[in-house]
DNA sequence: GGAACGATTGAT
DNA sequence: TCAATCGTTCCT
């Protein structure tokens, strides 16, 4: 079966005006023998000029990917439990990535139960931390090519502007104001209402 | 070498 | 409201 992929010539751009484009967008991963799929209902923004950023103080060996070419992987290990994805934007060298938030299951929802130890499907991918675990995302996909597998991000129909809502991002200390989290409005799958 | 902390989650 | 839990970063 043809894959087709999302074409990432269009995350040349700064990390805020790359992430709405990135709703509804599928994200498929084929981990350990078993593919899951999703479509991106929520993202957020991180530039290299927002001190909310892990780039804002230039590269380290951690944020490293995010300096990378536009369309790889940026995954990194918080709270010493937890695995957070992203999609890199921006030219070489610039530091800026967009954080997946969550995704509605659309394939493989039995896996990402067993995976997530869950029994809701609304709970299974509704946050940074949880599809990464329902998708078997770690450290081994950081800096991966997101046009191949065994992670990619295949095509589909854009959201229209007046389904996308525009808001504060969650988690941070600086740069609050900044309206930088895009979701799809009224999806049940989104991390916070 | 050491301390402080985090783009979270789930239980209390 | 708070504990879990450890890699990364930054300071000494």
């Amino acid at each position: 079966m043809k894959r087709r992929y999302f074409d990432i010539s269009k995350l040349s751009d700064l990390a805020y005006k790359c992430a709405p484009y990135l709703l509804g967008k599928t994200l498929i991963s084929c981990i350990d023998g078993e593919q899951v799929a999703g479509m991106i209902v929520e993202v957020e923004a991180y530039e290299q000029t927002d001190p909310a950023s892990h780039s804002y103080n230039g590269q380290t060996v951690r944020n490293s990917p995010m300096f990378g070419p536009p369309g790889q992987a940026y995954v990194y290990f918080t709270y010493g439990m937890h695995y957070c994805f992203n999609i890199v934007t921006g030219e070489l060298g610039h530091g800026s990535a967009v954080l997946i938030r969550a995704v509605e299951p659309t394939q493989g929802i039995d896996i990402m139960t067993v995976r997530r130890g869950k029994k809701l499907t609304q709970e299974l991918t509704n946050g940074p931390a949880k599809l990464c675990q329902a998708f078997a995302i770690n450290k081994e996909q950081n800096e991966h090519n997101l046009q191949s597998p065994p992670l990619w991000i295949e095509d589909a129909p854009a959201i229209p502007n007046t389904k996308i809502v525009h808001a504060t991002r969650i988690g941070i200390k600086e740069n609050q104001q900044k309206l930088w989290r895009y979701y799809i409005k009224d999806n049940a799958y989104v991390s916070k209402k």
